[in-house]
DNA sequence: TCCCCGAGTTTGTCAGGACAAAGTATTGAC
DNA sequence: GTCAATACTTTGTCCTGACAAACTCGGGGA
């Protein structure tokens, strides 16, 4: 096989662990390793070495350093074929990251984002809100309209519903910051979100507040977040305006 | 804490792994629980039995049976707390799913899929191709047009781009399968994949082909997904009728 | 009554050993 | 020379044992 002449083995300088250290040894061994991975000195498709001999080398158990290894893989940098080795993988293929948290950093990137609130107001949840955030019709909930800018423009439309007993809001509030770095900063942790993205054309006072024309195509997006409780923390109605905007998401399989 | 009165210790019946089976020990362990969780046996907020009492019922070793809830944590079914124990989490905040596989099992799901093939031909990539699919300019890909119906109605036309020493198509292949089950059957497993969903206006050869009104606003996905290897497997560009499809998507964070 | 401290519970980390299973490479027979 | 059986390498599974860290809860002291 001429691919074990581009598959050298790596070695892992011996004294790295530090047992003193109140990091457990696992991630030490984990975090070395990636340090190697991503600074390039294992190189991509390199093998590493076999979990027995990086055992005796670094000092520490097999099942030690099988663990880091373990969470590496978990992490998508590494692949494990047993009878084979441990292979690094291709950076392209990595991140396992789970999907481009939201919407906010995607506009952050590069453009200078503005919020403004376009009203807020507490009313009882009408049905379709209710039944997205699972409780009672007629619970009381903050709705929010915003208008997000990007670059000057206006990028978005944004409608929200937030239970008032999960989080009550105020207008400034919202005018500094993130909707969900307001509910991170009072312990809500969103978990899972459900989103359905579709799109539609624009109606003319849609398309008056965007800076579009009327039937211009607007990108829309629906969603319901929960937080590790399974209790529905937010639910949002947004249009985007799709001559400005897109959603992209990197998925990983298996 | 009232808690402790909602929160009952559930068992796990004793017999239950089979040590002549190949499948192993901590996987037997995971399914069964993973069982009686999806039944509601052990109930949302539950606390499971602990780790040392469920290995010596069980007649398996601690560490095994560590293993199993690991697994059934990482999934996202419990949650674990030292010194407290283990929980049963709100099933709407399981599926750390990746996210919906890719297309064809949304329209799978209710209505009849069919897929037309318009046009196959192999053709030198031109460069907005070949970049995406980071090869050189001019190398021969397939390139595909296909009508996908649901229902009877045409739902979207999907153009890809697969290199050809990654996997030769013919027309009769795509009449019958799924690329991407066609790809999987020849040892391609797409690892991940970047997409990029939009919208826009049709336009008058596509709304006539799609049968919707000139200028209805369309869902666009285009997508490059690799492999393992970090080679590019596939690039396709899709447009889909917005008033008859929407992307759903599952997302969960940290 | 309130607060702090310690005992008990439960998960987290780590070691060392043993065998099984899958893949690769070598050897041997034809 | 080709192919199949064998030996070897490497990861996968499983066990026993031990101690540490985080949390809960009850009792004792101020």
């Amino acid at each position: 096989m001429s691919s074990d002449v581009s598959v050298p083995q790596a070695g892992v300088r011996p004294v790295d662990v530090d047992r003193t250290s109140p990091v457990p040894l696992y991630f030490q061994v984990a975090t070395r390793l990636q340090e190697l991975i991503e600074k390039g000195e294992i190189g991509v498709g390199a093998r590493i070495e076999n979990e027995v001999d990086l055992a005796e080398r670094l000092g520490v158990s097999r099942p030690t350093t099988r663990r880091a290894i373990q969470y590496l893989v978990e992490r998508g940098m590494l692949v494990r074929k047993r009878g084979v080795g441990t292979q690094v993988v291709h950076p392209k293929v990595r991140r396992p990251v789970e999907l481009s948290s939201l919407y906010d950093d995607l506009v952050a990137g590069d453009r200078a984002p503005r919020t403004e609130v376009l009203s807020l107001e507490v009313m009882p949840a009408p049905d379709t809100i209710a039944a997205a955030l699972e409780i009672a019709p007629g619970t009381p909930v903050t709705w929010i309209e915003r208008l997000r800018y990007a670059g000057g423009e206006p990028l978005a439309l944004m409608h929200n519903a937030i239970p008032v007993d999960v989080l009550p809001l105020t207008a400034d509030d919202l005018a500094t910051h993130g909707l969900y770095e307001l509910l991170r900063r009072n312990g809500l942790t969103p978990r899972i979100a459900t989103q359905i993205i579709g799109a539609r054309s624009a109606t003319t006072s849609e398309a008056k507040i965007l800076d579009e024309k009327r039937g211009a195509s607007l990108l829309t997006m629906v969603r319901t977040a929960w937080d590790v409780g399974g209790r529905a923390l937010e639910y949002g109605s947004h249009v985007y305006r799709a001559s400005r905007y897109s959603f992209e998401l990197n998925l990983s399989a298996g």
